[in-house]
DNA sequence: TGATTTTTATACTATCTCGCATAATATAAA
DNA sequence: TTTATATTATGCGAGATAGTATAAAAATCA
C-alpha cells in the first residue's frame, strides 16, 4: 500500500476566468476520457469489491482508460482509491447539507437524512453498494494511516453533523430537557452504520426504513 | 470464489467411546499440527486482512501447514474462509449466551455483551480486528450467495438475541409500558455495529465504552 | 522385515497483478 | 510544413497467487 510519492498533477482547466470561452484548447493530443466520469467508475467498483479485489486491469477496463493513463490522471492504485473515496464523501457530503442545515422539525430532518442515506447505500444495479466508510474501516485498507484518517475524519463528521441537528432541536423544545444531543448523534451514527452494513447484505429497503423509523421514534422521544 | 465439491473429510477422533485411552492411533504419518490451533490462526489472519488480502501463502506460514495441508484439512481458501467465520460465530456465541440468557436487570446484561463485544474487536496484537460478521458483509465475499447467508443468518440471530432481552425486561417491569423489544433489539445490534467499524479504525476502547453507556442509557429509558 | 496408509515437503504450472518503458497518435505552436 | 507537447496503445517483466502433481517421510499392520 505504500508507494513512491509521484507527483499526479490534478488537471484543472487552466483558465477559469473564462467562462464558457472557446476552451483555450490544451497542446497536445486530447483525452479520450472525462476524469470526471472515470473517477466516477472507478468509485463505483471499490465500492462494489474492495480495495484488495478490485484490479488494475478491471479499473482499465471499467473507465476505458488503459492502465498509463489511469496512472497519469489519477496515480497509482492507493491514490485512486483515496480519490475515489474523497469524491464519495464530497457527493454524500452535497447530497445531505442542506437538510443538515435545514430548520425542519428534527423528525423530517432524521426522516430524510436517512432517506437520502438508502439511496446511497442501495444504489448500484449489480447490488446494494452500502456505504464507503464502513466498507473501507472493514478492509485492509484501513491498515494504511492515510486511509484511517480519513476514515475517522468520516466519522466524526456525521456525528458532529447529527450532534449539531440534536443541540438545535433541543433549543428549540423540540425534545425533552434530559436529551443528550451528544448521545443521540451516536445513536444516529450507529443507525446509518447498521443500515449501512445491513444494505450490503442486501437486506430490503422496506426493514432498514423499518429499522430507521424505530430508531427516530426512540431518539425523538429519549428523555 | 465457486470451486469444485470436493469432499473435505472434516477429521475427527474415530473412538469417542474411550475417554483418554491411548488414542487409537491413525494408520499413516502423525499429522504435525492441531486443526483446532491452525484455524485459530487462519481466523486472526482472515480477521485481519479480509479474504481477498489474505495470501495462501500467509494462511500457510501463520499455520505452520503446508498448503497441500491446507488443503486436506479445510478445503480451498473459500472454506477455509468460511470454516474460520464459523469458528469466529461458535466462539462468540459461546462467550455471549449465558449473558443473554441470566436473569440480571436488563442494564447489567447489556453492559456485560458489550464489554464481551468489546473484548472480541479490539484483540489482536497488530491492532484490532474488529466483527467477522461486518467485516464479511463489508467484503466482496458477501457476493457469494452461502456467505450472505451466513451474514444474514449473523444479524438475525443478534437482533434476536437482543429483542428477546428487552422482552423479558419489560415483561419484568424493567422497562415503561410503551417500549418496543423489537426497535430497541435494533438499536443494541446497531450499538454492536458501529462500535465494531469503529473499533477497527481504531477508535480507542474509552471512547468506544461511552458510546456503549449512552445508548444503554437511551435504551433502558426509553418510554 | 516389508507392505500399506497417511501426511509432509518440494516444486511446478498457469494465471493474474502492478507498474512502467516504449512507440504510436493527435493536437497546438512555430 | 516542421517541431513540441500531451495523450493513447501495446506490451514487457518481475513477482505474486491459487491450486496440484509428485516424491519423501513417518507411522501402523502383517
Amino acid at each position: 500500500m505504500v508507494q513512491k510519492p509521484k507527483k499526479t498533477s490534478t488537471i484543472k482547466a487552466p483558465s477559469a476566468t473564462s467562462d464558457a470561452a472557446a476552451a483555450p484548447r490544451r497542446r497536445g493530443r486530447p483525452r479520450a476520457y472525462e476524469p470526471d466520469v472515470a473517477l466516477a467508475k472507478a468509485l463505483d467498483l471499490f465500492r462494489k469489491d474492495g480495495f484488495a479485489a478490485t484490479s488494475l486491469d478491471d479499473l482499465s477496463a471499467a473507465t476505458g482508460m488503459n492502465r498509463p493513463s489511469l496512472y497519469g490522471a489519477f496515480g497509482d492504485k492507493r491514490e485512486l482509491y483515496i480519490k475515489s473515496y474523497q469524491r464519495y464523501r464530497d457527493d454524500a457530503r452535497a447530497a445531505m447539507i442542506s437538510v443538515f442545515r435545514s430548520e425542519e422539525p428534527i423528525r423530517e430532518r432524521l426522516k430524510r437524512i436517512y432517506a437520502i442515506a438508502l439511496d446511497i447505500y442501495l444504489s448500484g444495479e449489480a447490488g446494494p453498494r452500502g456505504c464507503f466508510t464502513v466498507m473501507t474501516a472493514a478492509s485492509e485498507a484501513v491498515a494504511d494511516p492515510d486511509i484511517r484518517t480519513m476514515v475517522l475524519d468520516g466519522f466524526v463528521e456525521l456525528d458532529k453533523a447529527f450532534i449539531t441537528c440534536f443541540r438545535r432541536a433541543k433549543e428549540k423544545g423540540e425534545l425533552s430537557e434530559s436529551a443528550d444531543p451528544l448521545v443521540l448523534g451516536h445513536l444516529a451514527s450507529a443507525t446509518i452504520h447498521t443500515v449501512a452494513i445491513r444494505a450490503r447484505a442486501r437486506v430490503p429497503r422496506k426493514e432498514l426504513e423499518a429499522i430507521v423509523d424505530g430508531a427516530i421514534d426512540v431518539m425523538c422521544r429519549a428523555a
